[in-house]
DNA sequence: AAAGTTTCCTGCGAAAACGCAGCTCCCGAA
DNA sequence: TTCGGGAGCTGCGTTTTCGCAGGAAACTTT
């Protein structure tokens, strides 16, 4: 097993405790914090579960679930390294969503009354967690009336652009550096598995994308953006 | 014209300023803050202007709407008194939505300036904020998966639970606080308005719902609820 | 390397959603 | 009371999406 990562020393610059923490307050968070390597496939936590704190995504991905119709999952978000899990609950709440390990991943765990002083003594920390928060709501906001409104084309293309967003590509052949299923892409879109299959064919014969074993290498960006950007401006 | 409404005396108690500020705060931000009457139909601010501060609902009924493909809008999320519209943002970034009253309404405006002083020095007010967004992302979650998965009929379903639960019914025969048109009704669970008049059409022949002129009359919220509680618990 | 398992691909009929077109109803103005 | 305009209603043909089913490909296990 690998060993613990030390707040103070944590290569993970993009996390708020890192950011916006006092060194005297890392260091409590440090001693306080839980940290976990969890196994591909595996709960961070379950739906329904009682809410007592926030994970911290050290290193790895993570997908956050709900479950719908016919035992349909739902994929609400995605979390990479440095990415907040779970949200801030007042007392007694549960958790709407699950939480799964798309790969092998490291998390930190505060508790929620840690937390709650953290936020009383570092004011830019809980500021980072308000701004955090809103410029989410603006993206799901955005999400949203993608989901709404978009065919089926245009969702899958939103969808590799999201991924691409959220985990990035490999820097020399635009390979996307996260592996999703079929059905698991079906998931995040609000299709099924066959319709996603479909559409990546056809991206395929339309050489925007290639498919690498496994792994998707994104050729043009550019026209994946235009279909959803053509969509935001109100013209096709 | 109406008289200004100062916020030592507001009657909306659930406005965050009075909940969560210092009296000295109160008093600074009531001589600071920009209160407007809009009339119905009045755009309070246009998608893509600049964001310069925070919008207040201090009593009315606001839609905030984002331009989707053919003109169509999409209708993102609604307020009532004492929400909040508009997201915190960080200097030069402009709204991705507009915000439109639905009927004559009176919102107080603070500008990012004052409200960043505010958070400092009113811990309790930004960690209000921290909340209240967190609160709404789960929302927008939770009405993503609806939106992406569920079948027209569910859909307007849940968008007069919605409707219920941010502007609620008059106490005596659940009639509805608010009055949409059908295109507005489609444009809030993204389809068109024949679906919505379609759908409507049967939740009356049902006898789960009866139009009074304008306005509709609730009648089997339950009913409503069951659409959508089954599919949120995967039993249809 | 062969067998087994899982994931992926694709054709096709069924179902749902769309959107036009024409009609009715309601409300305000004359 | 009548007229005109806008919103709402609904029938129907078209398009999109769905989902099963059978086969191909890829990955695992022995």
């Amino acid at each position: 097993m690998n060993a613990r990562v030390e707040c103070p020393t944590c290569p993970t610059k993009q996390c708020f405790v890192q950011q916006h923490c006092t060194p005297e307050w890392i260091q409590i968070i440090n001693r306080s914090k839980e940290q976990t390597v969890y196994q591909k496939g595996q709960l961070l936590f379950r739906e329904g579960d009682r809410v007592s704190g926030l994970y911290f995504v050290q290193n790895g991905k993570v997908k956050v679930v709900s479950n719908g119709l016919n035992d349909k999952e739902h994929i609400v978000r995605l979390a990479n390294d440095g990415y907040v899990i779970g949200h801030c609950a007042v007392a007694g709440e549960s958790y709407p969503v699950g939480a799964i390990a798309l790969e092998d991943t490291v998390a930190c765990f505060l508790s929620n009354e840690l937390l709650k002083s953290a936020y009383l003594e570092n004011p830019t920390f809980t500021l980072a967690f308000m701004f955090y928060y809103s410029a989410e709501l603006r993206k799901m906001e955005s999400r949203l009336k993608y989901v709404a409104q978009m065919s089926i084309r245009e969702k899958v293309a939103e969808a590799l652009l999201y991924l691409h967003d959220i985990f990035g590509v490999s820097d020399t052949d635009q390979i996307l550096s996260v592996t999703m299923s079929r059905q698991e892409l079906a998931d995040l879109v609000g299709t099924n598995a066959e319709q996603v299959t479909r559409q990546l064919s056809l991206f395929q014969d339309e050489k925007i994308i290639t498919k690498q074993g496994k792994d998707l290498q994104l050729l043009r960006i550019d026209l994946l953006r235009k279909m959803v950007d053509s969509y935001r401006h109100g013209v096709k």
